[in-house]
DNA sequence: GTGATTGCAAATCTTTTGCACTAAA
DNA sequence: TTTAGTGCAAAAGATTTGCAATCAC
């Protein structure tokens, strides 16, 4: 079930993105969009589709995933360097995002409200604008 | 001069983080903080080094901007998958960021208030809230 | 068929690490 | 001295790329 997008099924979703429905995208797609909001990284959807049966390589991995970023199905989240999260949620919303474990939580878009958005620079418009609120274990020295 | 520092300058501002004031050191703390804020790339400051004449590698440049980071004089930004920023700014304070050219910009903090800030999951704190507001060139495709 | 897509391996890029050498206290 | 810090080169990790083989249309 594609839930919150307006495809009935995968072939559908990818042949809008102005995709070939190959059987690694299809594939990839289920996984991402089968089961509500999720955070991935590629090798965690590599890892994923290998144990389902579905021989993809890393490499078409990345290339799907942006892909789907380039069509508007996945939006790409950076709070790590040197990795990458994909966000299967495109609404509008935010995220906690925990520095020990790496994860990610969404907070709904109408939970936040960011008051006086400055203007952007001249000649520039705003892209998106994210909020990231790191959180830690209370009693962790961690920084 | 290290303006936002109460430290008058780069042996004590190194001594009070708990460090040697080694020769490397003192001359990459003097180009961070002695010329208002910045947002620089550990190569850049790499780059800045090597033409000021001052043999540093990129190894002890890396791990300086590290140290520097855990002592609270440094701040890591994360906005960019695959290179991280350091920022001289240590107040609180959120950033445009430029997406075409990789420019980081200050925003002061009080001039975004970010309203019904949501509780964070039970057994944690908020380390830091970062609000990116992703800009781009007005006409153009990118995306 | 033909043009898009895939997979592999190699390449790239940033960042980290191991370890002998050097310098600060 | 003693211990921290440095530099190099190698390693690591994530991501990208080149290109021949394969697949969708």
């Amino acid at each position: 079930m594609i839930a919150s997008r307006p495809y009935a099924n995968a072939v559908e979703l990818i042949r809008a993105a102005h995709l070939r429905p190959t059987r690694q995208r299809l594939a990839l797609a289920r996984l991402l969009f089968d089961s509500g909001d999720r955070h991935v990284t590629a090798e965690q959807l590599h890892n994923e589709a290998v144990t389902a049966q579905v021989p993809v390589s890393l490499a078409t991995v990345y290339n799907t995933l942006h892909q789907f970023v380039g069509a508007g199905l996945l939006r790409e989240v950076v709070v790590n360097p040197g990795r990458s999260y994909f966000d299967t949620n495109i609404r509008d919303h935010h995220h906690f995002f925990h520095e020990e474990s790496g994860q990610l939580t969404d907070i709904a878009g109408d939970r936040i409200e960011v008051k006086e958005l400055p203007k952007p620079p001249p000649g520039t418009a705003v892209r998106r604008v994210d909020v990231i609120i790191r959180i830690a274990e209370k009693n962790n020295d961690y920084k």
